[in-house]
RNA sequence: GGGCUAUUAGCUCAGUUGGUUAGAGCGCUUCCUUGACAUGGAAGAGGUCAGUGGUUCGAAUCCACUAUAGCCCACCA
């Protein structure tokens, strides 16, 4: 094996073995199966920490059920993205000096189609670069034929069965492009504005005088006087005291004359203004809500283009809404309506692409009810059948589901599913493609042709096709063997972000179409945040790049590195230098498969013949270590695997074992032992850091060529016949770390005493254990030891010493030692000491405490007393010596 | 405003149903390079577990309040 690690090659070697060797795939019908969606991203995007993270969960997930045996199918693909994919092709096109327009619908999709074929590998390549052992031959587009097909029937379907309907909605729109905009594509400025407080005459009150024209009046305060002529109503909160007497009495709207209620809605602020709202449901989104709430008419007083029409009224008409605001407000003030104007800063909405202020408008849009398919969508996670991980996630998925509004799905995009929904004079008709919907055309009149039919302009959310993902990527509406075997999947593996927008809807979808809820493990990751806490994105410019930090550390140390810091629990806080402890420890790896590979041609055929103590102990601590990490993987605890991974590696093969090896009295058995060992570690580690386990496995000759460590099955540890054939038991594994406790102790007393480890000492065990004194060959090794004695336990030596739980330590001094120093450091111990003593001596003094704690817990607080005890003694012996 | 969560060593975080003298990694201090590995080894310093009160024989852990921080949803006419 060469000297250092080259993880590039070796990567660059192994995925395209094992994707061309179909190791990722699996045909369904043998085994029990095991399968997980990719949460797909989007088209345009590029690879982020937060896929680095989302992605290790899943394969270190998905590796590891396949070494398990199962039937194991990981589903990659991506998302169409409707307003980010057809962004980034209107921005090229802009380059050319051209809008979508230009072009026309049908070439603007052509255009979106060629770029996708273009750049819109670039993720799913980067993909392959951490390591993910995803099937890429059942690789899908939520915009492929198939997912399409899908789209068009589940419309299709829910509007036969009355949960799809066409309804009013407001919109952000931007007069001056012409188009509806997305939430995120409207960005909020702080401008400088008024609140003009404008007064409401209440019905039957009379003139006043001059400056007060009406006596009786409510008064309320806008941003938005122009919208004045759409008022429907006025609210005040209906907890106001100041103005329960108003509910229910009807004022004039100013200028109009028209009469119009006054209602109670919790949506008023007390606070704010004067606690009285004009309510405008055509031109805000919150008055649209109210309106709905209290069937309030809504009148739409303004064109497309931002200039009001006839029902703003005729001398309104055809003014741009900013010039009408003035005109309107100077209208106000002469016919007296207009108390008083304040300075206001509030948040404008402005277009993203033209920076217009942009408009609230009321448009016919699509929805889905979604009540109905909430309710078997929160029964099936109250009864358990689908389960959050962490379980908390339930609440918020609950609390959502419970208060859930109708989903408005309609888009005014032209890149995704167009609505299957045809128009004909006063008809619609829904059909999953035209020619079935020409088809029902018919039906109502006889004489339609396809030229008749206008289909609808509008497309649907992107959502709408994620909300199917995990069974239209399975074949569905056909009744395919995948669907039949793979479905339900068994994880789904996200972040909290999309708990709403995406796992909420999927699991609506699955208990809806295929009756039976899209997947059984909702597992919830935290958000990559960076070293102050802000969440990584392109404009703050806190990114760390995954490809880059494969590029320097290398992959398996991006997923190693990611798999040990992440909780489920909370977020994760990283820094580029997090990423060194893969690095590092993938570097353990490699020189300890060096070390092995210089002994291997001493390896015994087959471990036999009376164990040692250690090499039980390196046994069993892999039998633990195989158990354990099954258990925490099956736990979801992939943190805590990692760590689990990590320690009996490190700690356990390398820094004790591989020590043995190289002083073992039966080196051939020693060296059997590890390669033994080091093969079920490899498996353990290979969901973690698949590339260098490959690697090392066949540097080793652990494989030939055409094997794969990805399909050697994760061991589980050792039988109960090999365990009773090498002896190993829990007596044996506790005296191991005994021993090894006295070998710290000794370790410790040296570097107090400031002997160098090269420096043979002589060393006193006093302990009444009498396996120990069979050890006394490996045990001068590992102290560096010129001679041990042994003594029974409690005898007392003149020297310094270390008490473990097994025994006490004393090591002679043949040097001089610094007295003075000495003895304050032990006044130092003592006085710690003496504080623990008075602790646990209260602690069993109190008759509660022995009657009520476990019985091993009160053993250990005696035995620990007594120790500590026996240390004061022989620090007090010390002291003398020293004084 | 509604919902949720966090606060433990200088930093990032564990701590599984309440029970030994609260752990890990990084960083820091001291020592150690003739071969598996200095991307290493050995030893060590460092915490009144945010605060206050309560439940309990016993609280980092359970409850209440306070302070601070964060997330999601809705956002002020």
């Amino acid at each position: 094996m060469e000297k250092h690690y080259d993880s590039k090659q070796a990567e660059a070697k192994w995925y395209p073995i094992w994707e061309k060797n179909g190791y990722f795939h699996q045909e369904p019908g043998v085994g029990e199966p095991y399968s997980v969606v990719i949460p797909p991203p989007n088209v345009t995007g590029i690879l982020h920490m937060g896929h680095a993270l989302n992605q290790t969960i899943q394969d270190i997930l998905v590796r590891w059920r396949r070494m398990q045996g199962k039937n194991t199918l990981w589903l990659p693909g991506t998302d169409h993205a409707g307003i980010a994919t057809q962004n980034v092709v209107e921005k090229a096109l802009r380059k050319e000096g051209k809008r979508r327009q230009d072009l026309g619908r049908e070439a603007f999709v052509d255009r979106v189609w060629e770029w996708k074929k273009q750049y819109g590998g670039t993720i799913v390549h980067q993909q392959r670069m951490l390591g993910n052992s995803t099937d890429w031959q059942r690789e899908r587009f939520t915009f492929d034929e198939g997912c399409s097909r899908a789209v068009a029937k589940v419309f299709t379907q829910l509007y036969d069965e009355g949960l799809v309907y066409k309804g009013n909605y407001i919109v952000n729109w931007c007069p001056r492009c012409g188009t509806a905009l997305a939430n995120d594509e409207v960005e909020h400025e702080a401008s400088h504005s008024h609140l003009w407080y404008v007064r409401y005459p209440v019905v039957g009150s009379e003139k006043g005088c001059a400056g007060e024209p009406y006596k009786d009046y409510v008064m309320v305060a806008t941003t938005r006087p122009e919208t004045l002529p759409g008022d429907t109503a006025v609210a005040v909160n209906p907890k106001d005291e100041r103005y329960a007497h108003l509910i229910g009495k009807t004022v004039i709207l100013p200028l109009t004359g028209r009469e119009i209620p006054v209602i109670a809605d919790d949506y008023v602020e007390k606070e704010f203004g004067t606690g009285i709202v004009k309510i405008t449901p055509a031109h805000d989104p919150n008055d649209f809500l109210v309106g709905k709430r209290h069937n309030l008419e809504e009148i739409n007083i303004m064109n497309d283009d931002g200039t009001m029409n006839n029902l703003a009224g005729a001398k309104y008409e055809g003014m741009d809404r900013f010039k009408c605001r003035e005109v309107l407000v100077a209208d106000l003030e002469e016919g007296g309506f207009l108390d008083h104007i304040e300075d206001y800063e509030n948040q404008v909405g402005h277009c993203y692409r033209c920076h217009e202020t942009v408009e609230s408008r009321l448009s016919k849009q699509w929805f889905v009810k979604m009540k109905p398919l909430a309710e078997p969508a929160i029964e099936a996670v109250k009864n358990g059948s689908v389960r959050f991980v962490p379980e908390r996630w339930s609440k918020i998925y609950f609390n959502w589901m419970e208060n859930i509004q109708d989903w408005c799905i309609s888009r005014q995009l032209w890149w995704g599913h167009r609505i299957p929904a045809y128009y004909f004079g006063e008809n619609i008709v829904v059909a999953e493609t035209a020619e079935a919907a020409l088809e029902k055309a018919k039906a109502i009149d006889p004489n339609i042709t396809a030229e008749d039919l206008k289909q609808d302009e509008d497309v649907l959310d992107t959502w709408f096709s994620s909300w199917l993902w995990p069974f239209s990527t399975l074949g569905w509406p056909e009744k395919t063997a995948d669907l039949a075997y793979y479905y339900p999947t068994a994880d789904l593996v996200t972040a909290q972000d999309i708990i709403f927008f995406w796992v909420a809807r999927m699991m609506m979808a699955g208990i809806h179409f295929m009756g039976k809820p899209p997947f059984k493990n909702i597992v919830i990751h935290g958000i990559v945040r960076d070293a102050q806490g802000r969440k990584m994105s392109k404009s703050l410019g806190n990114s760390l790049d995954p490809l880059e930090l494969i590029e320097q550390y290398s992959a398996d140390a991006l997923r190693f590195s990611i798999a040990l810091i992440t909780s489920l629990d909370c977020d994760t806080k990283v820094n580029k230098e997090k990423f060194e402890i893969g690095r590092n420890f993938a570097t353990k790896i490699w020189n300890a498969a060096r070390f092995l590979e210089s002994k291997i041609a001493d390896a015994a055929p087959a471990i036999t013949g009376p164990l040692t103590s250690d090499e039980k102990h390196i046994l069993l601590a892999t039998d633990k270590a195989c158990k354990k990490i099954n258990s925490l993987l099956e736990q979801y605890r992939i943190q805590d695997s990692a760590l689990a991974v990590y320690d009996f590696f490190w700690s356990q093969i390398c820094d004790w074992y591989v020590e043995y090896v190289k002083d073992a009295p039966d080196k051939a058995r020693a060296v059997a032992i590890l390669v033994d060992v080091f093969k079920k570690a490899l498996c353990l580690l290979h969901p973690y850091m698949p590339f260098v386990t490959e690697e090392v496995a066949h540097q080793l000759g652990f494989l030939k060529e055409g094997e794969t460590i990805m399909l050697s099955s994760f061991p589980l540890g050792y039988s109960e016949e090999e365990k009773a054939a090498w002896g190993l038991d829990e007596a044996t594994y506790d005296f191991v770390n005994s021993k090894r406790e006295a070998i710290t102790a000794l370790r410790a007393l040296r570097a107090e005493y400031k002997v160098p480890p090269s420096t043979f000492v002589k060393v006193t065990l006093a302990s009444d254990d009498g396996r120990i004194r069979a050890e006394e060959e490996s045990l001068k090794k590992a102290m560096r030891a010129e001679s041990i004695e042994f003594a029974p336990a409690g005898q007392d030596f003149a020297m310094p010493s270390k008490i473990t739980s097994f025994a006490t330590v004393y090591l002679s001094l043949e040097g001089l030692v610094d007295k003075a120093a000495e003895s304050k450091r032990i006044a130092g111990e003592l006085a710690k000491l003496a504080g623990f003593i008075k602790a646990s001596e209260a602690k069993l003094s109190n008759e509660n405490f022995v009657a009520h704690a476990p019985e091993a817990i009160v053993a250990e607080a005696k035995r620990k007393l007594e120790e500590n005890k026996e240390k004061v003694a022989q620090l007090e012996k010390l002291a003398k010596l020293f004084a």
